[in-house]
DNA sequence: TAAATTTGCATCGTGTACGATATAAATAGC
DNA sequence: GCTATTTATATCGTACACGATGCAAATTTA
């Protein structure tokens, strides 16, 4: 098999393993708060922005609605945050953090911490990180423009 | 917040998207073989060796083998793989591939090509390619180090 | 403005992931 | 040789992911 054939288990299987170990990661440290990673995300966008609209937060985090609604369903039962329509929209249900979404912020506060001084290592430096931000943003920017194309019409674009 | 702090954010986020984009990017290609993207992966064992127990799949994949022993049953339910006990070890579970499983190798010969020129892009290229790879076996070896250390005393090792 | 289309969100079904736990076979210690 | 522990796998419960589909509100179009 030529080298650039394996350029998807080189790279894919990677990025499948290092995502699943690095959530694992931060899994005792959410927890004991009664998180998951993919609910730490959603509260990461309300903090930066409250009352945003299902579609927002979805596309911040590059997720269908049908995987963020039941995950924020399950945050509202936690009285995280609240759901309501919109009012110019009747269509849009706009999510707000409660008191103890907001309170949130303060108690994960050493999370980020603890994670990046576990992942520092070997050729991961605060001097070599950014070249890995970016590639990790090329890849996302060209599949998401890839599958938005594809979404549209059904066939490759290129 | 400080710009350590914001590691986590800048490289977990990263690796799930670009995780999970990728993924996608296989979905057609293996979809129409009636496969998923770790199922593939499990093929792609036991075509460098056939004929392993769970554990040795597990392992390879970094994962569990409560994750792997459904995923195993349902492929052999399709018929790509038969799951044996061990004749030395009773509590060993032999996987082996079927002429199906044997064959699907040759079908998916243009899967990596396929993904593999999709990923191509900006700052991926097959010059820069392995020290993208090269970090990501880093954090891979520096997590999976972690885990394993504190899977054994449920304690920090450092 | 009435009909057709689009948009925002939700529900459903299937397949992972994974922590917790169970069970039987193998091994260790005495 | 017999109990205690470890090991290999499996089961269970919960929470994503995501394709497929449904539905009502908003928008476009005729």
């Amino acid at each position: 098999m030529k080298e650039e054939f394996k350029l998807d288990n080189q790279l894919c299987f990677r990025l499948y393993t290092a995502s699943r170990l690095l959530t694992q990661a931060y899994h005792p440290l959410l927890s004991v708060h009664g998180l998951t990673y993919p609910q730490y995300l959603v509260l990461m966008v309300l903090w930066e922005s409250d009352a945003q609209p299902v579609n927002d937060i979805a596309h911040k985090l590059y997720l269908e609605t049908n995987t963020v609604t039941p995950l924020l369903q399950r945050m509202e039962k936690e009285g995280i945050l609240t759901r309501h329509r919109g009012e110019k929209d009747a269509r849009q249900m706009i999510v707000s953090l409660t008191k103890k979404g907001c309170d949130l912020q303060k108690k994960l506060a050493a999370v980020p911490f603890t994670v990046g001084s576990a992942v520092l290592c070997g050729n991961i430096t605060l001097e070599t990180a950014p070249k890995l931000f970016q590639m990790l943003d090329d890849i996302i920017g060209n599949l998401s423009d890839i599958k938005r194309c594809t979404d549209k019409t059904g066939q490759s674009c290129s």
